[in-house]
DNA sequence: TCAAAAGTGTTGGTCCTACACCCATGC
DNA sequence: GCATGGGTGTAGGACCAACACTTTTGA
């Protein structure tokens, strides 16, 4: 995105390709070991992780930004990505005082910079296959790597709250839309499937409603292989179908309207 | 907000105490005469209405600048105020060139000056009683007022569009959140609540389902009043008994979890 | 006395919840 | 053969949808 030599002319007078006072934050959700895992980045100078983010080209449309910096950092394109909030309260930024950091990257920064400007986040959420995701660091930060949700070092900013906004969004968005399997790969068992709803409800649901539940909803396709796991009776495999799920949302049926689908409590 | 001599200050310089490049702009529901209404304001010099919208200071919490925002343009105090979306395409303000308006107000603007640059707008929508209402121009804007939902004219910008997000948004919550009541005087009695319900959902409900749904709910407050409607049998007077509702909240019950509530149909 | 609106209860269907047994596999 | 996990069906309860008659009131 910025090759060495455009970095200092980055900050410097970035503004001039980008929109001043406005970015965006990603919480990009993995599953991965049965846990859910969010990707941050680690900070060069100010030494704390925070959220992958960007901001927005000037020519840009606002979802696009996120796109491409998205890509940026998984090597991935056409990520299902959802705004959730807009975070903008003007201590938002207290946590890492841009401003005090007398040299960032070798560039004299101060509070007058741009980006230690007082600024407005667009929090969005993304959901991926953990295993297509390929971690890359921006010039900004030294590393880029996943963390157990449930093991968040406190982050820079607001992060925190944004990860923990995005995951309530992330439930309310399950009972709706078929969004797990966005995160599996293509094929996965029915096991597999409730783990991930296990994981991101964090609660227990019951094996055979959850399956009924699924299965009722007539767009899993089940393949005829199976898959063997370990020392146990192999399960089938399944396959999200598009084309199914279209037709159904058409008929109104599944989800759309009513499907609250709160609970396979077990 | 600006008085007279401070305009042209704020057209010039406003950036200097604004958040360039953030706007904010507010859907204000009201419900009168049976219709759900929508507060507009008319540009004095583009000629054509647009949502009630404003800048953030610099100093300011977003939140509280949409606060500040309605209550210059309503008088209203404590506004229900959500934030639903937060629009950021480049062509979203082609609808009404800023930039081509030689002269806004008395003061030369061009397609530099900062209230014509690009800016990512955050959506919020309101839900008011109507009747406290005082709609208020600002100095922008020649003209304030209600305009029923369904007969709003093409809006400057993207506002069309924001309405109809804002209306779904709307809907969503009402599923979930006892939002009607903020919409209504203090009393009112169940046929109202009903075509408020109807009017928002925009289709007929069955007045024995809802009543029974309504009163199960166990927040709403029947008092020994009646109300004298015309050639007609009285019906009772209601009240939304908050405590109940933060008591019903905290049992789990009552919205939050589960209620759907997609439908009473009739 | 009539028209228009409000108050009320019951029944059937659907969906969710809870729960138990058999099957397959590798050690 | 046994431990572990996967596959499947049924019965009870809660909630939603459908529906009809009586009461009140002013014209």
């Amino acid at each position: 995105m910025h090759p060495e030599n455009d970095l200092q002319a980055f900050i410097r007078e970035g503004y001039l390709h980008f929109l001043p006072h406005v970015s965006l934050d990603c919480v990009v959700f993995g599953f991965h070991d049965n846990q859910l895992k969010v990707l941050l980045v680690k900070w060069k100078k100010l030494g704390g992780w925070s959220l992958p983010g960007g901001r927005i080209k000037r020519t840009e449309h606002m979802d696009d930004a996120a796109q491409r910096t998205l890509e940026e950092r998984t090597g991935i394109r056409e990520i299902f990505l959802q705004q959730f909030h807009t975070f903008g309260r003007t201590d938002r930024t207290q946590n890492a005082p841009l401003g005090d950091v007398a040299d960032l990257f070798g560039e004299p920064i101060g509070p007058d910079n741009w980006l230690a400007d007082r600024t407005v986040s667009v929090g969005y959420y993304a959901l991926v296959e953990f295993s297509k995701v390929n971690p890359t660091p921006d010039f900004f930060s030294e590393a880029c790597r996943w963390w157990d949700l449930h093991e968040l070092p406190p982050l820079l900013f607001d992060h925190n709250q944004m990860v923990t906004q995005a995951l309530h969004a992330l439930r309310a968005q399950l009972h709706y839309q078929p969004i797990g399997y966005t995160l599996l790969p293509e094929t996965f068992t029915m096991p597999e499937l409730q783990a991930l709803y296990e994981t991101i409800l964090d609660r227990p649901l019951d094996r055979r409603n959850f399956q009924k539940r699924m299965l009722g909803l007539g767009y899993l396709q089940r393949l005829d292989e199976r898959r063997t796991i370990g020392a146990h009776k192999s399960p089938y495999l399944y396959r999200f179908d598009r084309f199914q799920y279209e037709k159904a949302l058409q008929e109104g049926l599944g989800f759309g309207q009513y499907v609250p689908m709160t609970s396979f409590a077990g």
